[in-house]
DNA sequence: CGGAATTTTTAGATTAACCTAAATTTTTAT
DNA sequence: ATAAAAATTTAGGTTAATCTAAAAATTCCG
C-alpha cells in the first residue's frame, strides 16, 4: 500500500466530507475554500491524487473519490476522532479545544498505534462531538441517535452527545461522571416527573431529572 | 517565539545529541550520519539555523548550539521522551517498539497538550530507555541511577530502568506489577539471602529476590 | 443564442529540503 | 612541510507544495 504526504491526505479529507453531503461532483472552488488554498494549488494536486488512483477526475468537471480513496480518507478520519476521543476521556480537554491538535495527531503512521489507542479508550464509536468514528475497515455506525428521555425501562444505551453544550450542563454532567461513551442502564422511569434511575457503567446507579435526560443523546445497541 | 520545521528540529536535536557527549564543536559529518543524508544537505541547513540563531557557526570548523537552540532541543526532547512513556506505560509497548511512533508525535505543537500529558503520565522523570526528562524549562534529573538492591531499609526510589533486559525478566515484572516510574518503599531486607519486602506505589507489598532487585535500576529522591 | 460572469486550468515562480559533482579548506602522515 | 586524504562547502538540480497572473472552458441569463 502506497502512502500519502500530509498534504495528500488533508485533501482527500476535504475531498471525502465535500462528496460526503450525497453530491458526486467536487468543486475546486469548494475545496481551496475548505483548505484556505488557491484554486490552482487544488487543481494541481487533484491531478497528482488522480495518477495514485484515489480520485477520478474529468478537466473542468470535478472529482469524485474512489473506493481507494474514501478508504484512505476513512483512515485518516477514524484517527482524528480517536485521538479526539483520547484528548477529551483522558486528557481532560473540553469537546471544543481538541480539534488543531487532532488534525496533527491524525497524520501519525502507525496502524498497531491506532489499534492499541483504540483499546485503551475502550472502542468508542463516537467522538467527543458526536460524530461516528469509523472502525479499522472504514465501517462506522449509522445508528440514528435518540434522546435518552424517550427509551423505555431496560434499554442500555451509549451516550455520544449533548444537546445543551452550555458550561452550567456541562459542569452539572461532569459531577455526575457521566461522559460521553458512557454505557447508560434504564433501571426505572418515574411518571410523574419524568425523572429516571439509570445505572450508569454497570457501576453506579443515579438519578437524573427530565431535563437531564432530555439533553443526553444516545445509541441503542 | 518563532518555530522550526520538523526538518529543523531534526537537525537540532541531532546536534543537542552530539554535542551532549562533552565535545563542543560538532562535525558536518556526524551530523549527516546520523540524520542519514548528505554532509551537502547539513551545510545548507546549517546556515539557516546560524541565521535563526539557534547555532553558531564558523565555516569549516563546526557548529555550536546556542542556549536558546539548546532549549529548543530539549522542549523536542521532552515531548519525544514523554510520549514514549505515554505509549509503554498506557497503551502496553514495549520498551524498544515505541522508537519510530515518538519521532513522529514528538513534533506535535501543544504546549497544552505536555503539560497534560505529563500530568496524566503523573510527571515521570525517565522515559522507558530510563532517559531523563527535561522538564518545562529544559532542565533534567542527574541523579544517578542505583541498583535497588544496595539500598537501605526506609528508602524510597523511583523504578527508572532494568539491567536485564531479557523476555525472560520483563515477563517476570509484569506479572508483579511493576514498571518504570514505579514508587518503591523498602520495607524490610533479609539478610540471610538479600531478598526485600517492597511497597509498591503506596499500594500493594511485594517480596523480591535479590536476584530481582539487583536488575532493577532506581534514583532515590 | 451568445456575451458576460464564473470556474478551472495552465504557465511560470518561489521556498524548503533534499541530492550529486566539483571545488575548497583542513587535517594527517610520511 | 607538503602532498594525499578527509571534511566541508558551493554550484547547480530536483521534487513537493504552494503562489499569481493569464488563458481557456463552462455556465448563466437577458
Amino acid at each position: 500500500m502506497f502512502e500519502l504526504s500530509f498534504a495528500e491526505e488533508n485533501y482527500l479529507k476535504a475531498i471525502y466530507h465535500l462528496s460526503a453531503d450525497g453530491k458526486r461532483q467536487v468543486n475546486t472552488n469548494a475545496i481551496a475554500e475548505r483548505l484556505e488554498t488557491r484554486p490552482a494549488s487544488v487543481s494541481d494536486m487533484i491531478r497528482k491524487l488522480s495518477e495514485k488512483g484515489v480520485v477520478t477526475y474529468v478537466k473542468y468537471q470535478g472529482v469524485n473519490i474512489t473506493e481507494v480513496g474514501k478508504k484512505k480518507a476513512l483512515w485518516v478520519i477514524r484517527k482524528h476522532r480517536l485521538w479526539e476521543v483520547f484528548l477529551v476521556n483522558k486528557l481532560n480537554f473540553h469537546w471544543d479545544e481538541v480539534h488543531d491538535i487532532a488534525e496533527q495527531l491524525e497524520h501519525i503512521r502507525s496502524s498497531l498505534l491506532i489499534s492499541r489507542l483504540d483499546e485503551f479508550l475502550e472502542f468508542p464509536k463516537f467522538d467527543p462531538h458526536g460524530d461516528p468514528i469509523p472502525n479499522a475497515e472504514g465501517i462506522m455506525s449509522s445508528n440514528p441517535m435518540t434522546i435518552l428521555s424517550e427509551l423505555p425501562i431496560g434499554k442500555t444505551a451509549e451516550l455520544v452527545s449533548m444537546k445543551d453544550t452550555g458550561a452550567v450542563f456541562l459542569n452539572y454532567l461532569d459531577r455526575t461522571g457521566l461522559k460521553i461513551g458512557s454505557k447508560i442502564n434504564i433501571v426505572d422511569k418515574m411518571e410523574f416527573d419524568g425523572s429516571m434511575e439509570i445505572m450508569v457503567d454497570q457501576d453506579k446507579t443515579m438519578s437524573i431529572s427530565k431535563q437531564v435526560s432530555d439533553n443526553l443523546l444516545v445509541i441503542t445497541e
